[in-house]
DNA sequence: AAAGACACCTGGGAGC
DNA sequence: TGCTCCCAGGTGTCTT
Protein backbone atom coordinates (compact mmCIF):
# COMPACT_ATOMS: atom_id res chain seq x y z
CA UNK A 1 0.00 0.00 0.00
CA UNK A 2 2.49 2.64 -1.12
CA UNK A 3 2.64 5.80 -0.79
CA UNK A 4 5.86 8.00 0.36
CA UNK A 5 4.60 6.92 4.19
CA UNK A 6 4.28 3.52 3.31
CA UNK A 7 7.78 3.24 1.38
CA UNK A 8 9.74 5.31 4.41
CA UNK A 9 8.09 2.66 6.60
CA UNK A 10 9.80 0.03 4.62
CA UNK A 11 12.44 1.61 4.59
CA UNK A 12 12.84 1.41 8.43
CA UNK A 13 11.69 -1.75 8.62
CA UNK A 14 14.18 -3.65 6.62
CA UNK A 15 17.00 -1.17 7.70
CA UNK A 16 17.89 -3.22 10.41
CA UNK A 17 18.06 -6.36 8.73
CA UNK A 18 20.38 -4.82 5.94
CA UNK A 19 22.57 -2.67 7.23
CA UNK A 20 26.29 -4.06 6.69
CA UNK A 21 24.59 -7.78 5.41
CA UNK A 22 26.37 -9.37 3.22
CA UNK A 23 23.94 -11.36 0.27
CA UNK A 24 24.37 -14.41 -0.54
CA UNK A 25 22.23 -15.04 -3.12
CA UNK A 26 19.32 -13.16 -5.01
CA UNK A 27 16.41 -15.46 -6.50
CA UNK A 28 14.47 -13.98 -9.09
CA UNK A 29 11.42 -15.65 -10.06
CA UNK A 30 9.66 -13.38 -11.89
CA UNK A 31 11.56 -10.86 -13.92
CA UNK A 32 8.26 -9.41 -15.78
CA UNK A 33 7.71 -6.30 -13.27
CA UNK A 34 7.07 -3.02 -14.85
CA UNK A 35 10.62 -2.97 -15.88
CA UNK A 36 12.05 -6.21 -16.48
CA UNK A 37 14.73 -7.21 -13.63
CA UNK A 38 17.65 -7.40 -15.28
CA UNK A 39 19.53 -10.63 -16.11
CA UNK A 40 22.86 -9.84 -14.55
CA UNK A 41 21.60 -8.49 -11.09
CA UNK A 42 22.27 -11.48 -8.99
CA UNK A 43 25.56 -11.34 -10.22
CA UNK A 44 25.94 -7.97 -9.35
CA UNK A 45 25.47 -8.46 -5.84
CA UNK A 46 25.86 -12.02 -4.90
CA UNK A 47 28.52 -12.15 -1.83
CA UNK A 48 28.31 -8.39 -2.02
CA UNK A 49 27.59 -6.01 1.66
CA UNK A 50 25.11 -3.58 1.66
CA UNK A 51 27.11 -0.30 2.01
CA UNK A 52 23.86 1.83 2.91
CA UNK A 53 20.05 2.01 2.46
CA UNK A 54 18.21 5.24 0.59
CA UNK A 55 14.66 6.44 -0.16
CA UNK A 56 14.27 9.11 -2.98
CA UNK A 57 11.12 9.73 -3.81
CA UNK A 58 9.06 6.35 -4.04
CA UNK A 59 12.46 4.09 -4.65
CA UNK A 60 14.49 2.51 -2.52
CA UNK A 61 17.52 2.36 -2.90
CA UNK A 62 19.99 -0.55 -1.81
CA UNK A 63 23.42 0.56 -1.86
CA UNK A 64 26.49 -1.48 -2.69
CA UNK A 65 30.29 -0.41 -3.45
CA UNK A 66 29.80 -1.02 -7.42
CA UNK A 67 26.36 0.26 -7.34
CA UNK A 68 22.43 -0.02 -6.23
CA UNK A 69 19.35 -2.29 -6.16
CA UNK A 70 16.18 0.54 -6.61
CA UNK A 71 13.13 -1.29 -5.66
CA UNK A 72 9.72 0.43 -6.44
CA UNK A 73 6.58 -1.00 -4.93
CA UNK A 74 4.04 -0.02 -7.50
CA UNK A 75 0.54 0.02 -6.60
CA UNK A 76 0.35 -3.20 -4.49
CA UNK A 77 4.29 -4.09 -3.71
CA UNK A 78 5.67 -5.12 -0.04
CA UNK A 79 9.15 -5.89 1.12
CA UNK A 80 9.01 -8.73 3.77
CA UNK A 81 11.70 -9.80 6.13
CA UNK A 82 11.31 -13.43 6.76
CA UNK A 83 13.52 -16.48 7.33
CA UNK A 84 14.80 -18.42 5.13
CA UNK A 85 12.36 -21.40 5.66
CA UNK A 86 9.53 -18.94 5.48
CA UNK A 87 7.47 -20.90 2.09
CA UNK A 88 6.40 -19.00 -0.71
CA UNK A 89 3.84 -17.17 -1.12
CA UNK A 90 1.57 -16.50 -4.56
CA UNK A 91 3.04 -13.37 -6.11
CA UNK A 92 6.56 -13.59 -4.80
CA UNK A 93 8.92 -12.15 -7.24
CA UNK A 94 12.12 -11.52 -6.00
CA UNK A 95 14.37 -12.78 -2.59
CA UNK A 96 17.51 -10.79 -1.56
CA UNK A 97 19.10 -13.71 0.89
CA UNK A 98 21.12 -12.81 3.35
CA UNK A 99 23.82 -14.46 4.46
CA UNK A 100 22.30 -14.19 8.30
CA UNK A 101 19.35 -16.47 7.43
CA UNK A 102 17.33 -14.22 6.81
CA UNK A 103 15.83 -13.00 3.44
CA UNK A 104 14.48 -9.59 2.07
CA UNK A 105 11.45 -11.12 -0.17
CA UNK A 106 9.97 -8.89 -2.52
CA UNK A 107 5.54 -9.27 -3.63
CA UNK A 108 3.78 -8.00 -5.68
CA UNK A 109 0.35 -9.00 -6.94
CA UNK A 110 0.07 -6.45 -10.12
CA UNK A 111 3.41 -6.39 -10.85
CA UNK A 112 3.88 -2.21 -11.21
CA UNK A 113 7.15 -2.56 -8.99
CA UNK A 114 10.01 -2.79 -10.25
CA UNK A 115 13.43 -4.13 -9.00
CA UNK A 116 16.19 -2.69 -11.18
CA UNK A 117 20.42 -1.65 -10.84
CA UNK A 118 22.43 1.47 -11.10
CA UNK A 119 25.85 2.06 -11.24
CA UNK A 120 27.74 3.59 -8.92
CA UNK A 121 28.12 7.12 -9.83
CA UNK A 122 25.28 7.17 -12.17
CA UNK A 123 21.59 8.56 -11.98
CA UNK A 124 19.11 5.95 -13.27
CA UNK A 125 16.77 7.02 -15.66
CA UNK A 126 14.23 6.93 -13.77
CA UNK A 127 15.24 9.17 -11.04
CA UNK A 128 16.42 11.91 -13.51
CA UNK A 129 14.35 14.84 -13.29
CA UNK A 130 12.87 14.01 -9.80
CA UNK A 131 11.24 17.34 -8.03
CA UNK A 132 12.34 17.83 -4.09
CA UNK A 133 11.70 15.31 -1.34
CA UNK A 134 8.31 17.02 0.85
CA UNK A 135 10.09 16.55 4.32
CA UNK A 136 13.33 18.66 3.20
CA UNK A 137 13.91 22.37 3.24
CA UNK A 138 13.90 21.71 -0.42
CA UNK A 139 10.53 21.82 -0.59
CA UNK A 140 9.00 24.73 0.30
CA UNK A 141 6.57 27.62 -0.23
CA UNK A 142 8.78 29.72 -2.56
CA UNK A 143 9.39 26.79 -4.97
CA UNK A 144 5.51 26.02 -5.05
CA UNK A 145 4.81 29.04 -5.70
CA UNK A 146 7.08 29.64 -8.32
CA UNK A 147 5.60 25.94 -9.79
CA UNK A 148 1.97 27.50 -9.33
CA UNK A 149 2.59 31.14 -10.51
CA UNK A 150 2.18 30.24 -14.29
CA UNK A 151 0.17 27.44 -14.34
CA UNK A 152 -3.51 27.01 -14.52
CA UNK A 153 -3.51 23.14 -13.85
CA UNK A 154 -6.04 22.51 -11.08
CA UNK A 155 -3.57 22.53 -7.65
CA UNK A 156 -3.95 18.81 -7.04
CA UNK A 157 -2.52 18.02 -10.12
CA UNK A 158 0.06 19.73 -9.34
CA UNK A 159 1.10 18.89 -6.05
CA UNK A 160 1.09 14.86 -7.64
CA UNK A 161 3.35 16.19 -10.40
CA UNK A 162 6.98 14.26 -9.23
CA UNK A 163 8.60 17.63 -11.27
CA UNK A 164 7.31 19.51 -8.35
CA UNK A 165 7.47 17.20 -5.34
CA UNK A 166 8.17 13.58 -5.18
CA UNK A 167 6.04 11.58 -3.00
CA UNK A 168 2.46 13.26 -3.03
CA UNK A 169 0.18 10.29 -3.95
CA UNK A 170 -3.82 10.16 -4.62
CA UNK A 171 -4.34 9.86 -0.72
CA UNK A 172 -2.26 12.37 1.09
CA UNK A 173 -2.85 14.55 -1.88
CA UNK A 174 -6.56 15.01 -0.98
CA UNK A 175 -5.56 14.87 3.10
CA UNK A 176 -3.40 18.24 2.26
CA UNK A 177 -5.64 20.09 0.29
CA UNK A 178 -8.56 19.64 2.83
CA UNK A 179 -6.57 20.56 5.60
CA UNK A 180 -5.35 23.67 3.67
CA UNK A 181 -9.10 24.27 2.71
CA UNK A 182 -7.96 24.41 -0.65
CA UNK A 183 -10.70 22.74 -3.12
CA UNK A 184 -8.61 20.39 -5.34
CA UNK A 185 -9.57 21.82 -8.99
CA UNK A 186 -9.07 25.18 -7.72
CA UNK A 187 -6.25 26.44 -11.01
CA UNK A 188 -2.53 26.78 -9.55
CA UNK A 189 -2.40 30.45 -10.08
CA UNK A 190 -5.75 31.58 -8.75
CA UNK A 191 -4.10 30.95 -5.06
CA UNK A 192 -2.26 33.28 -3.21
CA UNK A 193 1.28 32.66 -1.57
CA UNK A 194 -0.12 32.62 1.96
CA UNK A 195 -2.48 29.70 1.11
CA UNK A 196 0.01 27.54 -0.81
CA UNK A 197 2.30 28.52 2.50
CA UNK A 198 -0.41 26.72 3.89
CA UNK A 199 -0.84 23.67 1.18
CA UNK A 200 2.83 23.44 1.26
CA UNK A 201 2.86 23.02 5.52
CA UNK A 202 -0.11 20.41 5.39
CA UNK A 203 1.68 18.18 2.94
CA UNK A 204 4.70 17.83 5.23
CA UNK A 205 2.52 17.71 8.28
CA UNK A 206 0.43 14.95 6.84
CA UNK A 207 2.92 13.19 5.84
CA UNK A 208 5.59 12.95 8.50
CA UNK A 209 2.24 12.26 10.66
CA UNK A 210 1.17 8.99 8.82
CA UNK A 211 5.38 7.91 8.52
CA UNK A 212 5.02 7.95 12.69
CA UNK A 213 2.05 6.18 12.58
CA UNK A 214 3.35 3.72 9.56
CA UNK A 215 6.23 3.36 12.48
CA UNK A 216 3.37 1.58 15.01
CA UNK A 217 3.06 -0.81 12.68
CA UNK A 218 6.66 -1.65 12.21
CA UNK A 219 6.07 -5.12 13.82
CA UNK A 220 3.62 -6.27 11.58
CA UNK A 221 5.02 -5.46 8.72
CA UNK A 222 8.40 -7.13 9.66
CA UNK A 223 6.60 -10.11 10.74
CA UNK A 224 3.93 -12.02 8.49
CA UNK A 225 1.77 -9.67 7.66
CA UNK A 226 2.72 -6.40 7.07
CA UNK A 227 -0.20 -3.98 6.50
CA UNK A 228 -0.56 -0.15 8.26
CA UNK A 229 -3.52 -0.12 9.10
CA UNK A 230 -3.49 3.73 10.46
CA UNK A 231 -5.35 5.25 7.65
CA UNK A 232 -9.27 4.23 8.25
CA UNK A 233 -8.66 6.46 11.61
CA UNK A 234 -6.73 9.23 10.25
CA UNK A 235 -8.52 9.88 6.99
CA UNK A 236 -10.45 12.78 6.99
CA UNK A 237 -11.32 12.87 3.35
CA UNK A 238 -10.26 10.01 1.07
CA UNK A 239 -12.60 7.19 0.96
CA UNK A 240 -15.35 9.50 2.79
CA UNK A 241 -17.12 10.61 0.25
CA UNK A 242 -20.74 11.00 0.72
CA UNK A 243 -20.05 11.30 4.92
CA UNK A 244 -20.36 14.70 6.61
CA UNK A 245 -17.06 16.73 7.15
CA UNK A 246 -14.92 16.39 10.52
CA UNK A 247 -15.23 20.29 10.40
CA UNK A 248 -18.53 21.12 8.92
CA UNK A 249 -20.76 18.70 8.62
CA UNK A 250 -21.52 18.99 5.01
CA UNK A 251 -21.76 15.89 2.90
CA UNK A 252 -18.00 15.81 1.35
CA UNK A 253 -18.04 15.46 -2.10
CA UNK A 254 -16.28 13.15 -5.15
CA UNK A 255 -15.00 13.75 -8.08
CA UNK A 256 -12.49 12.29 -11.15
CA UNK A 257 -9.55 14.30 -11.89
CA UNK A 258 -7.37 12.89 -14.16
CA UNK A 259 -9.00 8.85 -13.47
CA UNK A 260 -8.28 9.64 -9.77
CA UNK A 261 -10.85 9.59 -6.80
CA UNK A 262 -11.08 13.36 -5.52
CA UNK A 263 -13.14 13.96 -2.38
CA UNK A 264 -13.15 17.46 -0.92
CA UNK A 265 -15.81 19.36 1.31
CA UNK A 266 -17.23 21.84 -0.77
CA UNK A 267 -17.93 24.34 2.09
CA UNK A 268 -14.30 23.75 3.91
CA UNK A 269 -12.49 24.07 0.83
CA UNK A 270 -13.00 26.89 -2.00
C1' DA B 1 1.99 22.95 -22.02
C1' DA B 2 -1.17 19.98 -20.40
C1' DA B 3 -5.39 17.21 -20.31
C1' DG B 4 -6.96 12.80 -21.09
C1' DA B 5 -6.95 8.18 -22.50
C1' DC B 6 -4.66 4.13 -22.15
C1' DA B 7 -1.22 0.98 -20.64
C1' DC B 8 0.89 -2.36 -17.40
C1' DC B 9 -1.66 -6.51 -13.83
C1' DT B 10 -4.20 -8.96 -10.10
C1' DG B 11 -7.55 -9.18 -6.50
C1' DG B 12 -11.39 -7.71 -3.80
C1' DG B 13 -15.94 -6.10 -3.28
C1' DA B 14 -20.56 -4.95 -5.06
C1' DG B 15 -24.38 -6.28 -7.51
C1' DC B 16 -27.08 -9.56 -9.87
C1' DT C 1 -22.03 -20.04 -5.31
C1' DG C 2 -20.60 -17.79 -9.19
C1' DC C 3 -20.42 -14.54 -12.81
C1' DT C 4 -19.55 -9.67 -14.37
C1' DC C 5 -18.21 -5.20 -13.64
C1' DC C 6 -15.78 -1.62 -11.33
C1' DC C 7 -12.24 -0.02 -8.53
C1' DA C 8 -7.51 0.36 -6.34
C1' DG C 9 -1.93 3.25 -3.08
C1' DG C 10 1.81 4.48 -9.30
C1' DT C 11 3.59 6.24 -13.22
C1' DG C 12 5.04 6.05 -18.11
C1' DT C 13 3.65 6.87 -23.03
C1' DC C 14 0.89 8.44 -26.73
C1' DT C 15 -2.77 11.37 -28.69
C1' DT C 16 -5.39 15.50 -28.83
Amino acid sequence: MPELPEVETTLRGVEPFLANATVDAMIVREPRLRWPVPDDLAARIEGQQVVGLRRRAKYLLVDFEQGSVIVHLGMSGNLRVVDKSTPLKKHDHVDMVLSSGKVVRFNDPRRFGCVLWQDKGTEHERLLGLGPEPLTEDFNAEGLAKAAKNSSRPIKQLIMDNKVVVGVGNIYANEALFKAGIRPTRPANKISKARLTSLTDEIKVVLAKAIAQGGTTLKDFVGSDGKPGYFQQTLQVYGRAGQPCSQCTTLLKEVRMSGRATVFCPECQR
